[in-house]
DNA sequence: AAAACGGGGGC
DNA sequence: GCCCCAGTTTT
């Protein structure tokens, strides 16, 4: 698959699921009106999970907490029992805990706006901080979480083994204008169409351009 | 009853 | 590279 076609999956992914509503994207849905510790905060509770349960622990602790500040005066627990439902508590208790602090302490309360600097934050690795930089602050960055690895993969447009691979691939094949659509697009497709385990090919609006129509499984 | 879930860290 | 985190939803 050559770089058109691709652009061309985006384009027809782009009318099946129109910007801030995508059908199940609903971490998404509010995000323009997040501050960008909301949008870290929020990234590192998505984790493993789904959008849906994000969104609503999300809210949750930002009942108690929507600054730095106001989440140091939280214990562990307090943050535990707020995002409970999102599973992984206790590590993104801490990794709450521990972000809030270096914010406070090395960032004057803010999200630092580098890929260098998001790294270096505890429980933030190349998927959060490029969602971030995205997110936050518009940035061009390429995501890669788990839908965007698998549905490169699936259309041909990459033969990658990790993520960090898929990521520099797609920053050397897709032009930057593109690059801050892929992920919305592809989390909204890969979650309702071309799912990890069977995919619904027999829906899927360009099936007649992927090189895998009927797997079964992940790759 | 299993497997899967918008990863990341520790080893 | 392997294993852990974890409850909820899906198959």
């Amino acid at each position: 698959m050559d770089k058109d076609r691709f652009i061309q999956v985006l384009n027809i992914l782009e009318k099946e699921f129109p910007k801030w509503n995508a059908p199940v994207v609903s971490l998404m849905a509010k995000r323009d009106k997040r501050t960008p510790f909301q949008i870290l905060i929020s990234t590192v509770i998505s984790l493993r999970t789904k959008d849906e349960i994000t969104a609503k622990a999300s809210e949750k602790l930002f009942e108690l907490a929507d600054n730095p500040h106001d989440m140091l005066k939280l214990s562990e627990e307090e943050i535990a029992r707020a995002i409970y439902p999102a599973g992984f508590y206790r590590n993104k208790a801490k990794t709450i805990k521990k972000i809030s602090e270096i914010m406070v302490r090395d960032y004057e309360g803010n999200v630092p706006d580098s890929l260098e600097e998001l790294l270096k934050l505890p429980g933030v690795g190349r998927k959060t901080a490029n969602l971030v930089l995205a997110l936050s602050f518009n940035k061009p960055a390429i995501c890669v979480d788990t839908h965007v690895h698998r549905i490169s993969n699936r259309l041909g447009f990459v033969k990658t083994k990790t993520p960090e691979e898929t990521e520099k691939e797609l920053m050397k094949k897709v032009p930057q204008k593109y690059w801050n659509k892929i992920n919305d697009l592809f989390v909204a497709f890969g979650q309702t169409i071309c799912k990890p385990v069977s995919p619904l090919c027999s829906k899927c609006p360009v099936s007649e351009m992927c090189e895998k129509v009927g797997v079964n499984k992940s790759r």
